[in-house]
DNA sequence: TTCGCACGCGATGCATACAATGTTTGGGGC
DNA sequence: GCCCCAAACATTGTATGCATCGCGTGCGAA
């Protein structure tokens, strides 16, 4: 065995790729190449760091990471079925691109389901997770205050990622996450446009006030059309780049 | 095919063209073991030939298809990707078993997910579409008034998928396909109930009228309803074995 | 020039061997 | 008899070599 065991791994950043949820899935040790390697590879297309379109070529990702192909085989596979990549046959797999009408496809249906998120939120939010909504809530507004652009922006996810708990559909939030992944890397853009952040925290509030009323039409309907606003901010800042 | 004169290269970079693997491309010649291992186990899920819990051994598999373990363990990682299959590291994979709350949460996102489509259908329907439904409606009556619960089991899935398409939203479609792959096992079973191909075929028909009226809200009202109609037969069913 | 085809190279698919981890089981102590 | 621990066993994870496929390249014919 020519290479020691413990390699060095290329920068971990906050890993938020989580593939499948694992439910009480508790193994803080003795984790598989594979996991690590999608994990990595998944955050890296998320961060843009792999443009749609680069080719995931099994034997330099092998050599890249220390590993034989056999582990990066079987990370591609999984991150190709999570829709971050394509993979066919005999060609390889390279990083998932999107065009402008499968974009618009993708934002739509998370806006719709966002949407339902919000209005089961509404229905079956907590006592607990009204207080903490509300904090969570308040301290995006002092970032926004402050104009901390990389601290809304994780203010931003941690906002939406509560909401979909608070449906206390499993399922629905696990499908929701799923076609975020996908839209993380465009959804991401918006806050480049100024004044982005003030118009979705107006937006953010008003689905807030919606689901703490326990108004289910206009938690969906509100959040439906926050979705909406992002999509536009985004193509603003598409179109003037 | 005319190509461009004078250009060097054609330059095939394939970058957003081929991105989705062209769901009707079906080549006999050449299929991976893994895909074919991958489709073969799948059905054996969905049929029910493999109940929820049953241990899916690598070695076992091997066997009985001829193969080595590798193809296997490919095939049961897309499995467990697509939620049909449960994989945790060092311990293999079993059949995915679903409990009553997590059935219970299919069901609604399945819901509300085909109501998007009947909504998106509504609106976007082709008059070649319009007459196609109301044809494939018309057979599925015959098929009710003669009782074949084979027939009218394939024109309902026909007449779900035919909805789908109708929402001109691949992403859209897609999302609700791998959702409804998930739900199948349980849907099935909804006919086993004496009567029910009418009350589905009349459910069907409303579904069916408010989208050739282009009435979105009602689309999308009417196919919940039919959805939950679904899941009450499915209770009543399981209830009674 | 342009098209067609055969050949060669590089990358992926698969098989096999080895390593590491989870589980089971058997023996000893209480 | 029951519990605990450890070692053997079983199964999965990883590495490596060979087989197979796709695609580019270059030669030859129309």
């Amino acid at each position: 065995m020519l290479r020691p065991r413990g390699l060095p791994k290329p920068v971990r950043r906050k890993s938020a790729a989580d593939i499948e949820p694992a439910v009480g899935e508790t193994r803080p040790n003795g984790v598989t190449h594979s996991e690590r390697l999608r994990i990595e590879i998944a955050d890296q297309i998320l961060n843009g760091e792999l443009l749609p379109g680069t080719p995931l070529d099994e034997t330099t990702l092998a050599e890249r990471y220390g590993v034989s192909r056999t582990p990066v085989r079987e990370a591609l596979r999984d991150l190709a079925a999570a829709g971050l990549a394509v993979h066919r046959p005999h060609r390889g797999a390279v990083v998932a691109a999107v065009t402008d009408v499968r974009l618009q496809e993708m934002f739509d249906v998370m806006a719709d389901l966002e949407g339902l998120c919000a209005g089961y939120a509404a229905e079956n939010i907590t006592p607990a997770e009204r207080q903490d909504l509300t904090l969570l809530h308040a301290t995006a507004k002092e970032l926004v205050r402050k104009g901390d652009l990389e601290g809304y922006t994780q203010a931003n996810d941690a906002f939406h990622t509560f909401i979909y708990a608070a449906s206390h559909n499993a399922f629905l939030v696990e499908t929701a996450m799923s076609v975020r992944r996908r839209v993380a890397p465009f959804r991401r853009a918006q806050f480049r446009t100024l004044g982005r952040l003030a118009i979705s925290h107006q937006e953010h509030d008003r689905v807030v006030q919606a689901i703490l009323r326990g108004d289910r039409e206009a938690a969906t309907r509100e959040m439906r059309a926050h979705l909406s606003s992002v999509h536009h901010a985004f193509q603003i800042f598409s179109e003037g780049r």
